[in-house]
DNA sequence: CACTGGAAAATGCCGC
DNA sequence: GCGGCATTTTCCAGTG
């Protein structure tokens, strides 16, 4: 070993802090995928009520969008469908 | 519409529903937003004191899993390597 | 070992199945990456001829759909945007 | 409408164009989801002859990484599983 | 400002 | 048939 100290065992401090980073990281890990569920639920409880989930995640994405994205996005859409005789 | 009162428009029962359940979901996934950003944070940290983000990421992995599928694949990965010359 | 040849090693046979495998899966790997290159470049190429490429994914997926399947979807979606005022 | 010329309809110019690119996209897909079922089949092959398709797309990972780079990941997560008393 | 790499989301697959 | 997992795809930030 590089050094004479009495303590713990080999190259202990940075093995500490590593220890110290990783157990941070598995807290906060833990708690997103705990709120990840909660969507999850929110979703099942939406579907079990008679939503449709996947247009239900497409129009929440919708909403976030600034309304002249979105706007651009229906309309341009729109215009492809159109032309495409998808509509 | 299933009742004759006057207000802010059709199905505006199940419409509020959907509000809600967009709503509770839109709160959840920022709060998960933030907790991601927190993740990162402790990232940078790390990197600022030296360690490999990469590697980090890697070993925290590996803690996640349990004793005997690690050392599975650890050493299996091993026997594969060996085998190709990787090592 | 399963021989008493000279040879380049132990193993010799399990090695050289695994190199194979690896070889012809990353030979279709390549062959694979190839195509989506094309499929960015055609789609780098609409957008020069004044497509939005965003779009353009869209409309394609939604071909890809049944008939049935893709005015189930866009009826909801118009449904569910009146219901939130998003249009 | 812009125009007088009798035709397919309106804008019948870019919709074409549209509908080109749209197929020549939807061709290459086709051709790259066959390549990744390919791919699909041959790890399958693998664990048929005993291999582990996890490991086998690990180590295929490493080898398309250049040397050095490899070597610094192989160390560095060496080091740092010993520090953490995974090893 | 394009481009690469990495994180997040979405989709599809498989086992239960 | 459905939930969980893995892959794929999409998005974004950092970088040259």
């Amino acid at each position: 070993m590089s050094n004479d100290e009495p303590g713990p065992g080999h190259n202990s401090v940075a093995g500490d802090q590593l220890k110290a980073f990783c157990e941070r990281i598995e807290r906060l890990e833990e708690e997103k995928r705990a709120i990840a569920d909660d969507i999850k639920d929110v979703y099942k409880e939406a579907v079990g009520n008679g939503f449709d989930g996947k247009v239900l995640k497409k129009v929440i994405a919708l909403r976030a969008m600034d309304k002249d994205d979105r706007d651009h996005l229906l309309s341009t859409t729109d215009l492809y469908m159109h032309a495409l005789g998808l509509i």
